[in-house]
DNA sequence: ATGCATGAGCG
DNA sequence: GCTCATGCATA
């Protein structure tokens, strides 16, 4: 969108260059006391030529009314600067939320329309058949039946690890003879880049067999049907869960962090992505539909990925451009209890609730609205939060790496 | 690895 | 305004 007209941040389209104080009153702006606090930096690649119309927005964030402390910001939109890379230790911390088993609310995974943006302007072959579902879903039953079985509120189990921002070096491929852009890049083999494997944990051997659960039909009426698994036909939610695993190992075999399948994917394909959903399809926290429609791609890299043995070029990374983006706003733990509470209760309030709720926790209306989305997203999502997926489960079929093989878990 | 955010598409 | 797919920024 060339215009700013529908952003409930930007009260007022217009460029400026400095700090201008606005005072805004709800609606659009702040209240005074957040409870919210907001961090900075950022950045965002992409076209700068039209998109922006309007700079910055400032809110004057006051001091927390909590009497606990004060932090006000100035501004939550930052203009990017070019920043390198950030190595952060992340420890995996528990990030309890109020435990939220889950409802035994069904969740229609409808396939209404057929999924937004599957431009999928490349040669290859990526069609997969939309799941016809019923009128109901039920796939979550299929993806709960292995995983969801036992849940266990274990969080911060996995692994920790941190990845530079950089994408460094990793050899790309020379696929296509598509990319072969990159200077002074590094020519190491993947595989023996970052090698540092961290210990694999060992302490915990608890063991949680899932039986095989029972495939809540996906299309079993119908005399017609079954297929194995092609890559062109649904997968079964084990079909998926099994790809992932064997992926994720595949992948950190190879010496590949999940960036760098990102933007192979993007130079193979071209369609990027990001570090983010490379991870999420690892673990399985993607809509069924979703995975369905990644695992051919994936599945693609993965055979380039290995023949393509330690092919020397690199792909280069853009810089990330300026644009603007509100900062994320870092909601309280307090105040996520109170949300995750009134979730319970209700998931899908409405604009007034939203309003009072906002109100009440001194939250923009927006902050608010987003963040049910995005729970309500999270709640359609597999793996359930903790789900006890434990090291061994992860590192089991390690069978094919050796004792000492460079694996690095942690990329 | 995840939390908050953006945006397309659809009512 | 919601859902969905995705990702920046973070912890």
């Amino acid at each position: 969108m060339a215009t700013a007209t529908s952003s409930p941040y930007l009260a007022s389209s217009r460029i400026l260059s400095g700090p201008v104080l606005h005072s805004d009153r709800r609606g659009g702006g702040m209240q005074p006391g957040s409870t919210a606090v907001t961090t900075v930096s950022s950045g965002y690649r992409g076209d700068p030529s039209v998109k922006m119309v309007q700079s910055d927005f400032m809110q004057g964030a006051m001091v927390a009314s909590n009497g606990g402390h004060m932090l006000s910001h100035a501004h939550q939109w930052m203009t990017s600067l070019p920043h390198a890379a950030a190595a952060a230790a992340a420890a995996a911390v528990a990030a309890v939320e109020a435990g939220s088993p889950w409802p035994p609310s069904s969740q229609p995974q409808e396939v209404k329309r057929n999924g937004g943006r599957e431009d999928l302007h490349s040669g290859s072959a990526l069609h997969h058949r939309s799941p016809h579902l019923g009128p109901h879903q039920s796939h979550p039953g299929s993806w709960g039946g292995t995983s969801a079985a036992h849940i266990s509120i274990t969080e911060g189990q996995q692994q920790q690890q941190q990845q530079s921002l950089i994408y460094s070096q990793p050899g790309g491929f020379t696929v296509n003879g598509m990319l072969s852009s990159h200077a002074g890049q590094s020519l190491m083999h993947p595989g023996l880049v970052r090698g540092e494997s961290p210990e694999l944990d060992h302490g915990s051997q608890h063991h949680h067999h899932h039986h095989h659960n029972h495939h809540t039909h996906l299309h079993q009426h119908h005399g017609v049907n079954h297929e194995p698994h092609s890559d062109e036909d649904t997968p079964t939610s084990d079909d998926l869960e099994h790809f992932a695993k064997q992926f994720k190992q595949r992948r950190i075999k190879l010496g590949f962090t999940q960036a760098d399948v990102g933007l192979a994917l993007g130079t193979l394909y071209g369609n990027v992505f990001s570090q983010t959903t490379i991870c999420r399809f690892e673990a399985l926290q993607l809509s069924f539909k979703n995975m369905c429609k990644l695992k051919p791609l994936l599945n693609k890299w993965l055979e380039e990925a290995d023949s393509t043995t330690g092919s020397p070029t690199s792909i280069d990374k853009i810089a990330t451009q300026g644009r603007k983006r509100k900062k994320r706003t870092s909601i309280e733990v307090s105040v996520k209890g109170a949300l995750e509470s009134h979730f319970l209760k209700c998931p899908k309030p409405s604009a007034q609730e939203i309003n009072s709720l906002a109100d009440t926790l001194q939250l923009e209306k927006e902050v608010v609205r987003v963040w049910f989305c995005n729970r309500r997203q999270k709640e359609k999502r597999m793996t359930p939060p903790g789900l006890p997926r434990t090291p061994e489960d992860t590192y089991s079929q390690v069978g094919s790496m050796g004792p000492d093989t460079p694996v690095n878990r942690t990329l």
